[in-house]
DNA sequence: CTCCAATCTTGTCACCGGAAAGATTGGGGG
DNA sequence: CCCCCAATCTTTCCGGTGACAAGATTGGAG
């Protein structure tokens, strides 16, 4: 199940009130982000696709921050989970980001954003802590040297969040285009294996 | 001089023709989006701010994606000045990357967003293959052998790209922004070193 | 000097985000 | 069982926005 999408709509098929908005909204908003960018649509679009007054998704997220402040905090939710489901291997970690990045792009292209959201929010912070405890500690087992711990978590993240970036914003060669996971693999495994 | 603004407007205080406008505007989105974000701000403010008519610039640009390919063209120029001017050495090409991500930050955060503007315009398209044939030339210098060519280029552009990324959205530890140009040398030096 | 093409302005439209005020609903306490 | 309240959603309105059309102004080429 992707983003935990519960959709009880169909049950109740009219009435006033909607049953799950909140949710209805949010997954309104992930596709559209994933269609156009995180700025390429409106609220009142998402409040037609969930076939609701445009007014309505103010009461559940206030504004559009809001909207995205809640996107963010269950992507770093998310991010979080599958990080720490391959935290064995640094490998693993690595290539794990980026198929994060690549299976839920929507999330990651907020995340990453922080002047779209309120990223002091305490739920989100909390998530995004939990998401970099893995980074450091996965990256630690790479670094040749205590001294080299802060240097080499630098390294891991940013080659990882690089390959990310550049294969979201499609500036990688086309042929990465295939197989972004083997491709990211291989590139991470370039690096852990000579700092190693 | 930065993103080379040339002000002819105080010669001229008055009359219907501003004198330098496109100038004007493509300096005024720059100030804009350092201030908010690449969409944090509106057409007719920048026009506000170029003390001209709120339909001016479309003259100029045709439209808001039209503006934006402006500045992705001129930053991709700045960009593969800077990147050739390092070409010398690899590890200086990486950190002229984060240094230009970091000194033109308005620049680069919509570069690396094609879906903001027109990525098939020619001009743009020729700078930045321009920018791509210093990245491939310069990493190849630090592949061990032919066959590993690509996977070196590809894994040092994410290292230096996703420095820049991580460290324009606040992700990386405080201390990193006393100095991101130092301490991206140190990490690409780290990465760099041990693939040689 | 005239006329033309580039440049800029004014006016208009549909749409947007946000706020205010009102309608509807379901569920818990009497 | 019913009433009332709090949560949810709707309607209405406001200032601002991007895009377009039509008109005014200007400098310079001929």
């Amino acid at each position: 199940m992707d983003h935990r999408s519960v959709e009880v709509r169909q049950i109740k098929q009219t009435g006033y009130h909607h049953g799950n908005l909140r949710r209805a909204v949010m997954d309104a908003a992930l596709e559209a982000i994933a269609e156009s960018g995180p700025a390429g649509w409106s609220l009142r679009e998402l409040a037609r696709r969930a076939g609701v007054s445009h007014a309505a998704p103010a009461h559940h997220f206030g504004d559009k921050a809001g909207l995205l402040t809640a996107v963010a905090a269950e992507g770093f939710e998310v991010f979080a989970d599958t990080l720490e489901r391959a935290a064995d291997d640094v490998l693993d970690v690595g290539v794990a980001y980026v198929r994060f990045a690549v299976a839920h792009r929507s999330y990651f292209e907020v995340m990453f954003r922080p002047e779209l959201y309120r990223a002091d929010d305490p739920s989100l912070a909390a998530a995004r802590e939990r998401a970099a405890h893995v980074l450091v500690t996965s990256a630690g087992k790479l670094s040749p040297s205590p001294a080299q711990d802060r240097l080499t978590t630098i390294a891991a993240w940013s080659l990882a969040h690089g390959f990310a970036g550049l294969w979201l914003s499609g500036a990688l060669p086309e042929a990465a285009h295939d197989d972004p996971e083997a491709l990211a693999r291989s590139v991470i495994r370039l690096f852990s294996g000579t700092t190693r």
